[in-house]
RNA sequence: GCGGGUGUGGUGAAAUUGGUAGACAUGCUAGACUUAGGAUCUAGUGCUUCACGGCGUGUGGGUUCGAGUCCCUCCACCCGCACCA
C-alpha cells in the first residue's frame, strides 16, 4: 500500500492556506487510512510507501542519477553507462556510435581529448537519457508550471482546464523516445485491454516510410518524411509549415508580403483553433521552387498551416491523388493533380487505400503499392537523396516542474553547468521556504531557499525545479518488494522473487501517462541490470468508474400576458421583480408533460399569482400567464430519497431556495429528475463511503460495491439496492442463530442437500474469483444462504466452510461468527475449502425437451441413461406424443445430460 | 474520419465450452404477522392473449437440430485519437 503524495492539489491548497503541504498531506493520509481501515482492507502496512517521504524519494533521486549517467546504444538496443560512451569517445570519437542523441556534430578521438571539460559535458548532455536542454514546452501560466503532453487535454490543462502556451525554457527531459520501439513491441507481452494498448500505440504513433531530400532551385534542401514513397511521381508541389526555418530564406521578394501576412495570421491562432478549424483551406505561395529528384520537374513551394511544425520535419511532399488534404489544397489553389494509380478515378477525391497498382511512375509503374514502396526506398537510397525511416510521434518527456511540492533534483550548478549530488549526500530534501510561490523574477519557489536551508547544498546554486508527479509513481511497485532497504531501491534478490506485478487494477485514464512512464523506467532499470523483467505489470484490469447520480429540480417562471401594451420602464421593473420572486419548481412528471399549462394544479398556481400581482399593481394587471421553463438545477442528493425531494430540507439548504415554491405531482410529492455523471462537489452528487459504512456497515458496502456489476464496467452509484445486500448478511447471520438471536449450530453430519449447496458454492466462488467476477460471487452467496435457510441447515461443518468462502467479501461478520464457533485463530489464517465433486452427483437430470429448438417441458431421467434410452424414453412420453400430434420426428438430437431436441 | 467498447425486463444485472434467456437483487402488486420497520414471511411479476398459444437479448440477414453466444450488414450510445504527411 502506498500513496503518491506529491503533486499539484496539495500545493495549491498550501498556497491558499499557507500551511506546509507536508502537514496537509499528512492529515489527508490519516483520513485515507481511517477510511481504508474502516472498510477492513487487509493491506500489508509494513510495506507502506509515500512518494513524498525522503526515505522514498532518496531512491527516486538515485534512479534519476542512473538515468542521467546513461545513454542509449542503438546497436545493442539498450541503455548503457555513460562511462562506456566516454571510453568510446576517447578511442574512436563519435563517428561509429549509433545512439539516440540530439548531437549532430561528428568528432574524432583526438578532437574529444582536446575538448574542454565544459565542451565534453555539453556533448555528453546530448547523449544522456535525461538531459537539460532548451525546449519548447507547454507552459501553463495559471498553474505556474510546464506540463507534459499527457497532462493536456483538448489544448487546456487536464487539471483545472487552464490555457497552455508554448514557451522555450531550459528544462530537464527524459529521452523516452529511445524506447519508442520497445514500448510498442513489448505490448504484445502483456495481458492488457486492447483499448489501453491502442491508446499507447497511438500515443507513440509509429509510422514507417522514408525521408527524402528535395533540393530547391537555389540550393537549399527540404527534408520531408513520407509513409508513401511509392507515390513520389505523384508529387506536384511542396508544403512547409508556416514556422519552418527555411521559409524566410527561400521566399522570393515578390511573395514576401504575402507570406509574412500568412505567417502572422496563423501565428495569431492557437494550436487549438488551428486543429478545430480543419475545413478552411489556406496557404501562401513562397515563389520558390523545388526540383523533383526523379523527374527534374519544378515544384511550387507553399506554406500552409495544415502542415505541422512539430511533426516529422515540418514539411511534406504533396501528393494530391493519394492524400485528401493535398487534394483539397491542390483543388483550392488550382495546382496540378497527377494520377499515378492504375484505373482509379481521382478527380473528385484522393485514393488513400494501399491496394492500388502504381502507374505513370517510370520504374515504379505496374507495381502494387507494397512492392512499389520497397522499390522506391531502394531507388531513393541509391540516388543518395534519402533513406527508409521510421518516425514516432512520441516526444521526449519534460521532467521539470516549476513547483515546490515534488522531488528536488539531486543536481547543483557550478558556472551553470549541472553536477550530480553524490550518493552519500542523498536524499536532497525539500528546503523550508517562506512562500510556495515563484520569486519576483519568475524563478520557481525553490529559488527562495537560501544556501543554509538546503541539507545538501553544493556549487553556486541548487536546481530550482522539482520532478513531475510521475517520477515517484514510476517505480513504487518495486519499492513494495523491499520497502525498508537502505542500501538499494530494491535488492536484486527480492526483485527476482516477487518479479512483475501479477495484476494491476486501475483506471484507463493513466494510459498515456503513468502506465507509459512506468514501462519506460522498468525497461531502463532492466537494461542497467537492476531488475530482471522488462514490463512492470503483467496483467491489467481497468475498473469502471463509480459514477454519481445527480438529481434535478425544474425551475419555471411566470410569463405573463398583459392587456395594455403601454408599460412604463417602472412597470417593467416591477414585473421583472415579481417574476423573479415567484419562481416555481415543477415535479418531473409535470415538467415532462406537453400540456402542462392546462393542468389544474398549474392553473391554480397561475391564478393565485395573478390575483396577488393584480391586487398590488391594479393599473398593469395581467390577464393570463403561462409557466416558462428556465433550467434544471442540481439538488443535493442527500435531500432526496427514491427521487422524492425533501421539500423543507431543500428550502433550508441554500438561502436562494428559502421561499422556493413547488407544484407537486398528484400524489403530493415532488419527483426529481436524474442523470448519471461523474461525482463532483458542484453537482451535489457526492457520496462518501463513510456515510454508508455508518448506516449499513463495511461488510454491506463491500459486498454491495461488488454486487453492482462487472468490475470493468462503469456504473452509477445508486444505493437503491443496498438493502438487498444488507438483508442477505442479516439472513446469513440468522443461519447461525435461533429466533431469539441465540447462537446455535448443530454438530454431526450435514444433510446431503446442504453438502450439495456447500460444494456447488465452493466451485462457483472459486470460478468467479478466477475470472474476477465478484458480482456473481455475491449472488452465489445469496443463493447458498437462501438454500440453507430453506433447508433449515445450521450444521457446523457446512457453515464453517461457507464462512471461509465469504470472509474476503465480508470480513467483519465472518470473523465474528468464526470466533463464536469457538475458533481461536483469525479466519484469515485458515485454509480455503476443498471442492469435492462427489457431492454434486445426481441420480436424475431433468432433460429440457424442445421441438425445433423450442423448449416445451422437462423430463426427469436417470443421469446414467445412455443416448438411445433417453431418445426412447422421450419419444414414448405422453407430452411428446401431444407435441408430435401424430407426426413422426425427422430427427432427434440427444446431448447426454444437456438437452433433447426433436426436429419436426 | 480512425481505433476500442457497450446494447438483454421498470432498474442493477446473470447465462463460464453454441444447449431450459432473465439466475441473484431491486422495484412493483396482493396477502400474512406485528412493540408500525429500511423487520420477517407467502404468492405473483419479460411482453402479449380471457385462454390455447404467440412474440421476445439494438436492426436486418446467414450458419446450425439448436444462436444473447459464431459470421455478415446496418443503427444507437460511451471512451480514446485526430490536418501525424
Amino acid at each position: 500500500m502506498g500513496y503518491d503524495s506529491f503533486g499539484l492539489p496539495a500545493e495549491q491548497y498550501a498556497i491558499q492556506t499557507g500551511q506546509h503541504p507536508a502537514i496537509t498531506t499528512e492529515e489527508n493520509l490519516k483520513r485515507y487510512r481511517y477510511q481504508l481501515d474502516q472498510l477492513g482492507f487487509s493491506f500489508d502496512w509494513d510495506r507502506e510507501v509515500r512518494t513524498s517521504d525522503p526515505n522514498y524519494y532518496k531512491w527516486t533521486q538515485w534512479i534519476f542519477k542512473q538515468i542521467y549517467n546513461a545513454w542509449y546504444n542503438v546497436t545493442a538496443n539498450k541503455a548503457q553507462s555513460i562511462d562506456d560512451l566516454m571510453v568510446i569517445f576517447e578511442n574512436e570519437g563519435n563517428e561509429t556510435v549509433k545512439a539516440h542523441t540530439s548531437c549532430t556534430t561528428i568528432f574524432s578521438a583526438s578532437d574529444w581529448k582536446g575538448f574542454s571539460e565544459a565542451e565534453k559535458q555539453k556533448i555528453l548532455m546530448q547523449y544522456r537519457l535525461t538531459y537539460l536542454a532548451d525546449s519548447w514546452v507547454n507552459w501553463c501560466p495559471a498553474l505556474g508550471t510546464v506540463l507534459a503532453n499527457d497532462e493536456i487535454k483538448d489544448g487546456v490543462s487536464e487539471r483545472g482546464g487552464h490555457p497552455v502556451e508554448q514557451k522555450l525554457m531550459r528544462q530537464w527531459s527524459m529521452r523516452i523516445t529511445a524506447y519508442a520501439e520497445r514500448l510498442i513491441q513489448d505490448l504484445d507481452e502483456v495481458d492488457w485491454s486492447e483499448s489501453i494498448k491502442d491508446q499507447q500505440k497511438n500515443w507513440i504513433g509509429k509510422s514507417i516510410g522514408a525521408s527524402v531530400v528535395f533540393q530547391t532551385e537555389n540550393g537549399d534542401a527540404i527534408e520531408v518524411f513520407t509513409t508513401r514513397p511509392d507515390t513520389i511521381f505523384g508529387v506536384s508541389f511542396m508544403v512547409l509549415a508556416p514556422e519552418h526555418p527555411l521559409v524566410n530564406k527561400i521566399t522570393t521578394e515578390k511573395y514576401q508580403e504575402n507570406v509574412a501576412q500568412y505567417q502572422k495570421q496563423t501565428g495569431l491562432r492557437t494550436e487549438r483553433d488551428r486543429q478545430a478549424d480543419i475545413k478552411t483551406i489556406s496557404g501562401a505561395f513562397t515563389g520558390a521552387y523545388a526540383i523533383h529528384p526523379f523527374t527534374g520537374k519544378k515544384l511550387e513551394i507553399w506554406i500552409a498551416d495544415y502542415v505541422l511544425a512539430s511533426y516529422g520535419t515540418g514539411a511534406v511532399m504533396a501528393v494530391p491523388c493519394g492524400d485528401q488534404r493535398d487534394h483539397d489544397f491542390a483543388g483550392h489553389f488550382g495546382i496540378e493533380i497527377i494520377n499515378i494509380f492504375k484505373g482509379i478515378e481521382i478527380s473528385e477525391k484522393a485514393y488513400a487505400e494501399k491496394d492500388a497498382v502504381i502507374a505513370n511512375s517510370d520504374f515504379l509503374s505496374d507495381l502494387p503499392v507494397k512492392e512499389a514502396i520497397r522499390a522506391a526506398i531502394v531507388a531513393i537510397e541509391e540516388k543518395g537523396i534519402g533513406k527508409g525511416q521510421t518516425n514516432y510521434r512520441l516526444r521526449d518527456a519534460v521532467f521539470s516542474r516549476q513547483r515546490y511540492w515534488g522531488e528536488p533534483f539531486p543536481v547543483y550548478y557550478k558556472n551553470e553547468i549541472p553536477y550530480l549530488v553524490s550518493d552519500e549526500a542523498l536524499p536532497v530534501t525539500l528546503p523550508e521556504i517562506d512562500k510556495y510561490l515563484p520569486t519576483s523574477d519568475g524563478e520557481p519557489p525553490l529559488a527562495r531557499a537560501k544556501r543554509e536551508d538546503w541539507n545538501a547544498f553544493d556549487g553556486d546554486r541548487m536546481e530550482y525545479n522539482t520532478m513531475p508527479g510521475w517520477a515517484g509513481s514510476s517505480w513504487y511497485f518495486l519499492r513494495y518488494m523491499d520497502p525498508h532497504n537502505e542500501k538499494a531501491f530494491v535488492s536484486k534478490e527480492k526483485a527476482d522473487y516477487w518479479n512483475q506485478v501479477d495484476l494491476y487494477i486501475g483506471g484507463s485514464e493513466h494510459a498515456t501517462g503513468h502506465l507509459l512512464y512506468s514501462r519506460f523506467w522498468t525497461k531502463f532499470l532492466f537494461d542497467m541490470g537492476f531488475i530482471s523483467f522488462t514490463e512492470p505489470f503483467k496483467k491489467m484490469i481497468n475498473q469502471g468508474m463509480i459514477l454519481g447520480r445527480s438529481s434535478f429540480v425544474y425551475r419555471y417562471i411566470l410569463d405573463p400576458i398583459f392587456q395594455s401594451n403601454e408599460l412604463s420602464e417602472n412597470d417593467n421593473e416591477l414585473i421583472i421583480k415579481f417574476i423573479k420572486e415567484n419562481q416555481v419548481y415543477l415535479s418531473k412528471d409535470l415538467h415532462e408533460t406537453s400540456k402542462k399549462n392546462s393542468l389544474d394544479s398549474i392553473r391554480k398556481f397561475i391564478e393565485e399569482k395573478k390575483s396577488l400581482f393584480n391586487k398590488t399593481n391594479g393599473h398593469i394587471a395581467f390577464s393570463d400567464s403561462n409557466l416558462k421553463y428556465v433550467n434544471a438545477l442540481y439538488a443535493d442528493i442527500h435531500l432526496i430519497d427514491n427521487d422524492k425531494l425533501d421539500i423543507e430540507g431543500f428550502r433550508n439548504w441554500l438561502p436562494d431556495y428559502k421561499n422556493a415554491e413547488f407544484i407537486l405531482s398528484d400524489d403530493g410529492t415532488y419527483t426529481c429528475g436524474n442523470e448519471v455523471e461523474k461525482m463532483s462537489k458542484s453537482k451535489y452528487n457526492v457520496q462518501t463511503p463513510d456515510e454508508l459504512v455508518e448506516k449499513f456497515g463495511a461488510d454491506t458496502l463491500r459486498c454491495y460495491e461488488m454486487f453492482l456489476g462487472p468490475l470493468e464496467q462503469a456504473k452509477p452509484w445508486d444505493t437503491k439496492g443496498i438493502n438487498g445486500v444488507h438483508n442477505f448478511l442479516r439472513k446469513f447471520w440468522r443461519l447461525f442463530h435461533d429466533a431469539n438471536n441465540n447462537f446455535v449450530v448443530s454438530d454431526g453430519l450435514a444433510d446431503k442437500a446442504s453438502l450439495k449447496t456447500l460444494h456447488k458454492t465452493i466451485k462457483k466462488i472459486q470460478d468467479d474469483l478466477e475470472r474476477y467476477s465478484f458480482n456473481t460471487a455475491v449472488s452465489n452467496f445469496m443463493i447458498a444462504t437462501n438454500e440453507l435457510t430453506e433447508q433449515k441447515c445450521n450444521n457446523r461443518e457446512v457453515l464453517s466452510q461457507l464462512l471461509i468462502l465469504l470472509s474476503p467479501y465480508a470480513p467483519h461478520i465472518t470473523e465474528e461468527l468464526w470466533a463464536l464457533l469457538g475458533n481461536e485463530k483469525s479466519i484469515t489464517q485458515t485454509v480455503f475449502p476443498n471442492f469435492d465433486p462427489a457431492y454434486l452427483v445426481e441420480a436424475e437430470f431433468a432433460y429440457p425437451v424442445s421441438f425445433n429448438g423450442k423448449m416445451r417441458f422437462t423430463l426427469p431421467l436417470p443421469t446414467d441413461m445412455d443416448k438411445e434410452a433417453v431418445e426412447k424414453a422421450v419419444l414414448e412420453n405422453e407430452q411428446t406424443l401431444k407435441y408430435l400430434d401424430g407426426n413422426s420426428p425427422k430427427k432427434v438430437i440427444v446431448v447426454q445430460g444437456k438437452i433433447v431436441n426433436i426436429v419436426l
